[in-house]
DNA sequence: TCAGTATAGTGTAGATACGACACTATGTCA
DNA sequence: TGACATAGTGTCGTATCTACACTATACTGA
């Protein structure tokens, strides 16, 4: 490593966008800073890369260790390195971008005493360094990723009715769809499995909840199958 | 300034993935290292980034050094950084695209006494650190951007016929378009501008020559318009 | 100069996919 | 048991896509 020492090296971080859903809207996960820089601001989920971890790992461990988040659905999304981006020197971010249901975590709990929440997409507080930036090329890559590849179903629990599938998209794509072409569409694909269970509590006549198939889509995409909304 | 000690922080290089064209192949340029480690192998132009540029402009210094490219269509892909990506130590790449129409540039003359030369992507050498990793993302990005962003356009000259904007597509997208329906399909999209002019030196009855019209591109998609092909 | 050749440029018809649209069925609750 | 809330279902007109073949034009070389 005789050359070693010439290199320029940079802070490397990774920040994720959460993405949530509840019945209304698209809900981003924020987690108050506790120090300098933007002590008391609301950020992303994130912190610093270790030199012998992935930055895929890093992402995981970060939403473990912040937000009490594992298995979840993560890509990469993409990496922040402006100058100045960071008050204190060079940093360079890599942005990731996970999707989660959120009843299946209790993030609240699972954070050590710092404060994590969701917000509406649609009003997000003032967040530290870029990540402002960071939120709204997830929003945009969300939006145009959704229709094109199965992921709406990481929002869901595993078992969701096509109702709720439908009001996904909507959310999403922030227009209405049509409930029966939409129907149609999605079913025709074969990419949903029919549960032989229903939809529970409900003050009116419970919908047949479905299961994305997996397996099925991936044989597919072999094949040449291409989802598209 | 007192906390900054504690970061870990990692070598951080730009690596360029640059596709032309010729009449019959996707084309992507190399460079043939210098240095140790991998000396003599082929690789990606790309280099460290410097603490006081963008990433992107580092892309693009390293392009105009090592290949001699300046103004062409650049965009970041994904960031690679496993650990033992790099012999030496952590290094992290981010990795760009650029699309350059081969003609409009010398690129052999550019490159100061190092060998860079034009691979068609089917028969690429063995390449250094994971830069085949690197190319093999470049190209499903590319064969998935290019139906849905009017960007085959940058692989070609200014002026070009409808056949040979065509014939981009086809290689890219490894399959036969029908002439007639393509024809249609981006004469109504309204992207194109018909020039006066016709093909020089061709053996047979020459085409007309058209020019992408960036302008009314932008326009357009601010009323909501998609490309697609 | 004319025959050959290489590509340019053009239209249609059948099949498929898409969008718009409204009513009945089933369960809960008061 | 009646009001309510959502589930679940089919059709038809329209737009879009695919497949397909011939004539026009310019250059070439004998």
């Amino acid at each position: 490593m005789a050359y070693s020492y010439e290199f320029p090296r940079a802070a490397l971080t990774v920040d994720c966008v959460v993405f949530g859903l509840d019945s209304e809207d698209l809900k981003v996960l924020l987690i108050q800073r506790g120090i300098d820089p933007f002590a008391g601001k609301w950020a992303l989920p994130g912190g610093f890369v270790r030199l012998d971890e992935s930055l895929e790992d890093a992402a995981r461990r970060e939403l473990q260790e912040e937000a009490g988040l594992s298995k979840v659905f993560l890509e990469q999304l993409y990496t922040f390195g402006d100058p100045g981006r960071d008050p204190r020197e060079r940093v360079v971010t890599v942005a990731y971008y996970a999707l989660v249901n959120i009843g299946d975590h209790n993030v609240k709990a699972a954070t050590d005493a710092r404060n994590a929440a969701w917000f509406s997409v649609t009003d997000v507080p003032s967040l530290a360094f870029d990540h402002a930036k960071v939120l709204k090329v997830a929003l945009e890559r969300l939006k145009g990723k959704v229709v094109y590849q199965p992921i709406g179903f990481e929002l869901l629990p595993r078992k969701f009715t096509l109702t709720q599938l439908q009001k996904v998209y909507e959310i999403i794509l922030e227009r209405e769809l049509d409930k029966r072409n939409f129907r149609r569409k999605i079913l025709e694909m074969g990419l949903l499995e029919e549960t032989d269970e229903i939809e529970q509590d409900v003050a009116h006549r419970a919908a047949r909840l479905y299961r994305f198939d997996e397996a099925k889509y991936k044989q597919l995409v072999k094949k040449g199958f291409m989802f598209e909304l």
